[in-house]
DNA sequence: TTTAGGGTTATGA
DNA sequence: TCATAACCCTAAA
């Protein structure tokens, strides 16, 4: 048995809303993340439902407790608690899937490099990734973050350019969208200044 | 400031 | 299928 399916959280005070597009596999009582989009309107997120055709189905209760569950992660993390999310998702029947998302050794060593070393309030650059991993792909590794279906949770907002500078976010390289702010948002909450 | 390098993916023929 | 451009960048000129 096997859903695709979709839910949005609402964050009134930080003008945020985040939709998650998951599935959820009954025999194993457990969410399969495949994708948070964020959106600073309402009207943003309808018209990104609309085009992709979600569904919002009927939740069983099993699931019903996953979502909350998460819900209040994502609230406890915006409250500024120090939650490291996918650690905390793990331990909530939530799994990602990294090869799944992932094909190429490249870009599997560039985000399970991000995963286990870029904890919590840490800042990396695209150049200190590279180092790690050795490869001088600097740009490559930017195109894999800008990919990364799950932002945030994979901690793809943790990295800036070598110079200081934020770099881009979900795909948006100017300093002046609201993603990049976002970025900014998430760094602060985390105790990050820049 | 410009240029070339790097690995992957999206786009188009 | 193949090629070409684009990309959340860096180092060196």
């Amino acid at each position: 048995m096997k859903f695709l399916n979709a839910i949005f959280f609402e964050y009134n005070d930080l003008n945020l809303f985040i939709l998650l597009i998951y599935d959820y596999k009954a025999n194993t009582n457990k969410i399969f993340l495949k994708e948070i989009k964020f959106f600073n309107e309402r009207e943003m997120l309808n018209k990104y439902i609309k085009q992709k055709k979600l569904t919002f189905g009927k939740l069983n209760e099993n699931e019903k407790k996953i979502i909350k569950n998460l819900n209040e992660l994502f609230e406890d993390y915006f409250s500024g608690k120090k939650i490291d999310l996918i650690n905390k998702i793990n331990e909530n029947r939530i799994e990602i899937l990294i090869d799944n998302i992932y094909k190429t050794e490249f870009s599997r060593k560039v985000i399970k490099y991000l995963i286990n070393n870029i904890k919590y309030g840490k800042l990396a650059t695209y150049s200190e990734i590279g180092t790690q991993i050795g490869s001088k792909a600097y740009r490559a590794i930017g195109n894999t973050l800008r990919n990364n279906p799950l932002p945030l949770i994979i901690p793809c907002h943790r990295i800036i350019r070598k110079d200081g500078s934020l770099g881009g976010f979900m795909g948006e390289v100017n300093d002046k969208t609201w993603q990049a702010n976002l970025k900014l948002m998430f760094l602060r909450i985390e105790g990050v200044l820049i």
